[in-house]
DNA sequence: GTCGTTGCTGGTAGCGCTGTCAACGTTCCT
DNA sequence: AGGAACGTTGACAGCGCTACCAGCAACGAC
């Protein structure tokens, strides 16, 4: 006998053209552009598919068409609050689409990036989102060569693969070190973790700002190739303290870091901020409520993920951004631990950061 | 003319065959079962694939066999740091296995998990991971007529609907506020957000923990439905403090809200702990590195997921594990927050909590 | 009335892989 | 030596869907 009815029950697309009374690829239109229908078997198919709970079969639909509608997405870290916020944008955007994310891990290492990239474009993904600028030539090239959208986000720089959304972590480096020279701080130390491509960037940022002054020194800046961490912020800081006893403040790569000198301060009984100024980078939501506030430079994170995956979809869809460079920008968001005219009233007692004064800068101008 | 070479140049499995000097199917099986072929043609093939660079068509795959490779994960958050260990320990598992991860954001919201669970269904999946014992009637039913192995993860409680690996929140909580009777506490506050299924199970520990002791009043209780933030737990302590000035001590039910409650105290100048303890729960990162080192109940994330992805894959694979419950425990990580006797030599400059006094308890016993 | 043009529909032929089963050669047992 | 048992291999026939193109009706232009 020939195939009429699977043995699982399953409802095929066949079935639903033969309960609308069409042929199958009539059915198929109805789900991939209904408006090519006349209005009579549209409604026919959309009832018939309801009626018998159509589910449509994925592989079939990828293997007829040769493409999925799977958004690859390559982010070098699953625990960083900042790819968490990130990642929650895409995942959002795509909800409502018919394009599933395929996230996977690079563990910030470029060469498991382009072992990644090479097992995604394999599956001939509708498009693609990268973790910032610095891929290897091998992925570069793979990703020039891929016929699917792509984004690259976190950061902004020359030559985009195609798309990118990010801001400039250089300019946001050097408007915090600004803030801090317009507290009157001179001797500004650096602490950074990881030491990624973005937090290299943000390193640049402060010795560029510092060597503008003629303020800069090698022993300002401490790093550590190590992840980072409340803790590691401590140590690092405790570094610094043991190099350069006098200096006035700390600029951190990162906000866990910003904490984590917060607390070495405290263990220290040294004064934040009238002896030694703290910012953050990122502004997490902790930053607003520690004691005293945390001064930090805000990413707008949710929003660089849930736009990229927007975009992505749109081009997959064939409606390109008019802009295919955008810099979301960043703010610095002043608060007590860097401010030289403390508050006399003494903070109140909740509502921390009741009033951020705001330094906004679209990256690009500083 | 037939289909010598597909018009993109792709590589299929036929190409392969065709260099090795065997049938399509020989090919295809060294893929799936390499031990079915004799050495010689083994190696013939792999060799074959390699020069070619052959990557399957997994579309192509799914079709055929009447499965995917795909392992559906069902979370409720994709910005809570707990669930971003669990996930990156399922990623880890995932990695070097052939099956991908498909993840979906519940959002915490039953409904949306039905919703979620009958989409991942309709595309048999090789396995599935949900959080948590509280699906709807309706998810329950699907979940057990799927023909998958499926693991719920987070905590464990009677009727699993395959395998399940987690703890007791409702006796870490107990285990958490035996810990503060021990140091002498007697009035204790509950301060908790969300109120998702398991924090709620948090506080019935506590309830039950209190009232064993007679010391149970509902003034204690603060929570909200409200997402959990540093923020809101000075909010809430604040709340805490405004109908019980006289506590002396508070377990919240994540460490955030402990956090929060720690900065709270500063901002009033409240000792801890010698004035109000604090307690947390799930001992993320910055509880060690807090001043005063924060006490927290510590718990497996990264190794529930990672030893769910793992079980899942070898449930797939035909080997089920012998115990298809897995209660990974809890230990409460005694700091100085809740040490009634505060050491009396000053905390060390760096490296905070240098010694935890741990007490370890597989959930239980209490 | 005839001829295009447009809009909608259907037939045919796969997409690349694997399940099933038959067939083959080899080894081992009696 | 004969036969069973095993291990290995290949032919065939789809999996459920869609690309491509042909066909057909309805309509307007001349």
């Amino acid at each position: 006998m020939g195939r009429k009815r699977t043995k699982s029950g399953k409802i095929r697309l066949a079935e639903v053209a033969e309960l609308a009374g069409v042929s199958p690829i009539t059915a198929s239109r109805f789900f991939r552009n209904p408006e090519a229908l006349s209005v009579a078997k549209r409604t026919r198919v959309e009832s018939a598919a309801n009626e018998l709970g159509y589910v449509p079969n994925l592989a079939a639909r990828a293997l007829a068409s040769q493409r999925t509608e799977v958004i690859g997405v390559l982010i070098p870290s699953l625990t960083n609050n900042v790819f968490s916020d990130v990642l929650r944008g895409i995942y959002d955007a795509s909800e409502g689409s018919r394009y599933s994310i395929q996230l996977s891990n690079t563990r910030y290492s470029i060469l498991q990036e382009e072992k990644l990239l090479r097992l995604f474009l394999a599956q001939k993904p509708a498009g693609l989102i990268v973790t910032g600028i610095d891929q290897t030539a091998e992925s570069r090239a793979m990703l020039e060569a891929a016929d699917c959208p792509i984004v690259q986000i976190m950061e902004i720089g020359p030559n985009p693969v195609d798309m990118m959304i990010g801001f400039s972590h250089y300019d946001a480096a050097r408007a915090a070190i600004a803030h801090l020279f317009a507290q009157g701080h001179r001797k500004i130390g650096f602490v950074g973790a990881r030491m990624d491509p973005r937090v290299q960037r943000r390193l640049d940022g402060y010795v560029s700002a510092m060597k503008d002054a003629a303020l800069f020194e090698q022993r300002l800046v401490v790093t550590t190739a190590t992840p980072t961490s409340v803790t590691l912020g401590g140590t690092l800081f405790t570094d610094l303290l043991a190099r350069e006893p006098d200096i006035d403040a700390v600029f951190c790569a990162n906000d866990d870091l910003a904490l984590g000198v917060l607390f070495e301060c405290r263990r220290r009984e040294i004064a934040v901020p009238e002896q030694i100024a703290i910012v953050g980078f990122n502004d997490l939501e902790f930053m607003a409520s520690a004691v005293p506030t945390l001064t930090s430079v805000r990413t707008n994170r949710y929003e660089m993920g849930n736009t990229a995956a927007t975009m992505l979809i749109e081009a997959i869809d064939g409606r390109r951004p008019e802009q295919p460079v955008l810099d979301l920008g960043f703010k610095v968001i002043e608060r007590q631990s860097s401010s030289s005219r403390r508050s006399d009233d003494r903070p109140a007692a909740s509502g921390a950061g009741a009033a951020n004064k705001m330094i906004a800068l679209p990256s690009g101008q500083d």
